[in-house]
DNA sequence: CTGAAAGCGCTTACAG
DNA sequence: CTGAAAGCGCTTACAG
């Protein structure tokens, strides 16, 4: 930059406004500034002007697994309203560990990064309070937390996988399997609730039974249904708490014989591109994730933009859709 | 920091230098300097760090999709041993679109990444060009280039290609579709190649209207094949140039009333995660992803922590391996 | 064993 | 309309 100051034959302050346009700078002179760039190939340092103005444009996305589609699609979405805004990404991918994620936080302070979108491996108050003692504005997602410690923005997945339930109960299905996710997250405890309040709402008795936890892989689907499938007598039909583990699921129901939808019904949850591709297609519970997506990040960017402390968090509630497709179906007589 | 100096009641450089190990400090002076950051809460700044030190102890990781589930897979490779070896990741996803990834990279240039892991939409020298210029390491991977520009890591897809094809010509196919990526990057060109070489050593013709263009979306799969189906006559195995499309081929032939493999094989290429789980296993050439992610980003650590010039580009190519799973079969007579 | 001070490359009041 | 200069929070020769 002094460099170009120089070329140009004037102070970097005027450098700095014509870059940024900060100012009036006569048109001369401006002209003299912006071929002294090009000629001398300038790129800004951001990490300078970052230390001065106390801006990053930077936001931290802190997820538990990157390569489960379902949070690969989010992160799309995010990197996507974040590039729109001048906003870059740091990927924080916890791998559902706790000291990881401690990490994370750690370093996104450290890079002093302008806020962050954060959807917690199990439990982490602890990390953001510290994100709040920093005084960097949070944004969480698909997980519950206290009001106090930031935003949030969350399916209804009580009322979810309730209604999940519910259309496996129209079906006729009397004996219903569920495969969790960790017992520990907020989202599968909720869509376990609903689960639950269906079989009640119905008249049907709950048998601890066929409640397996998986972790939402494709693996801990395969492993779960294995366990249904040996029970005396299985379940007609089973809800995965999310699409992976329903694919899992199904091929693991093939593997044993049996035929979805005919012989058994899966419903999964999430509805993933894959969902509608895969055979037989998913029926699933639709996650809204361009809204889950938008409304987090514009609320970020909102509370970004808010200087001062008159800022009063909020939860914004979405609702789950249910669609149709073919690996559920009416039970057999 | 200087709060901290006060409050422990020695000079910043003694902060500093007990923070980084870099010099001796006499044991209660360190003592005083720990429990005053401690009481303080300190978090050190690595913006003020970076500027002065020239590292940002971040790379940019630039990829065409991040939502593909090989792209994500990959991603949260590099993201992993980024994080083991202290680095952390910005997400540039670039969505195919050359404005954009010109974007990022200018982005990555002014915030002073130390290196870059690149993976092109299209063809791109220029940005390349652009990071060479200033001075940042980069390492390509996926996709050919130059090798003047950066270290490469590359599949040999000329060879996986034509192992593919002759894995279903083995299987007694003669009318063999081809379901391409896009046709201007190189995977896809040279997996074409491949495709046409086995077709040619086996001594069958090779059809023009048997390779379409897809781009390695699910939905173009299944409306590639839709258009292979509808041709008369039909080819009775496909090789499709991703897992994605793959999938999709599969669907779009169920859906016409095939089955596949009884009616119709399919190849796919990469072996994501979901290949042994869709309903049928997928037959694809598997990508060896983590000595490609652990290859280029040793590399690219490599070449971070040389100083100077006396770096030598180099090119790494990897095979693909053959992995036999459910969805081809011997052509019907 | 420790400190005073320069400087990384910007932005931004302040002054004219 | 523009410039001189302070300062963001660190690191690191230099000096003792």
């Amino acid at each position: 930059m002094k460099d170009v100051a120089e070329s140009a034959g004037v102070s970097t302050a005027t450098v700095s406004h014509v870059i940024n346009g900060t100012r009036f700078v006569q048109k001369e002179t401006k002209q003299a500034v912006l071929s002294a760039m090009q000629s001398l190939g300038y790129q800004p340092n951001s990490i300078a002007r970052s230390l001065r103005s106390g801006e990053t444009k930077t936001i931290g996305l802190v997820v538990p697994d990157a390569s489960n589609p379902f949070f690969a699609d989010i992160s799309r979405r995010i990197e996507n309203i974040g590039y729109e805004n001048g906003y870059s990404v740091i990927l924080c991918n916890s791998d559902n560990d706790l000291k990881k994620q401690r990490d994370y936080v750690s370093t996104l302070i450290s890079k002093q990064v302008d806020g962050v979108f954060f959807i917690s491996a199990g439990d982490s108050r602890d990390d953001l309070q510290r994100l709040l003692e920093s005084g960097i504005p949070v944004v969480i997602a698909d997980r519950n937390m206290p009001l106090e410690l930031a935003d949030i923005v969350l399916l209804d997945n009580e009322e979810a996988g309730y209604r999940a339930t519910e259309h496996l109960i129209h079906l006729g299905h009397r004996r219903i399997g569920c495969i969790t996710g960790p017992t520990d997250i907020s989202p599968s405890m909720h869509r376990v609730s609903g689960f639950q309040r269906a079989l009640h709402e119905y008249g049907l008795t709950f048998d601890k039974q066929l409640v397996l936890p998986g972790d939402f892989s494709i693996q801990s689907g395969i492993r779960a249904m294995r366990e249904l499938l040996d029970l005396d007598p299985p379940p007609t039909a089973v809800f995965a708490l999310n699409d992976m583990m329903a694919i899992g699921a199904i091929s693991a129901a093939h593997r044993k014989g049996l035929q979805v939808p005919r012989d058994h019904s899966v419903i999964g949850f999430d509805d993933i591109e894959l969902a509608s591709a895969v055979e037989p297609a998913l029926t699933t519970m639709a996650q809204p994730l361009q809204e889950i997506a938008q409304k987090a990040t514009y609320r970020l960017l909102e509370k970004m933009n808010t200087v001062g402390d008159d800022w009063q968090n909020e939860k914004y509630v979405l609702q789950a859709t249910l669609v149709v497709r073919e690996s559920t179906a009416r039970v057999k007589d």
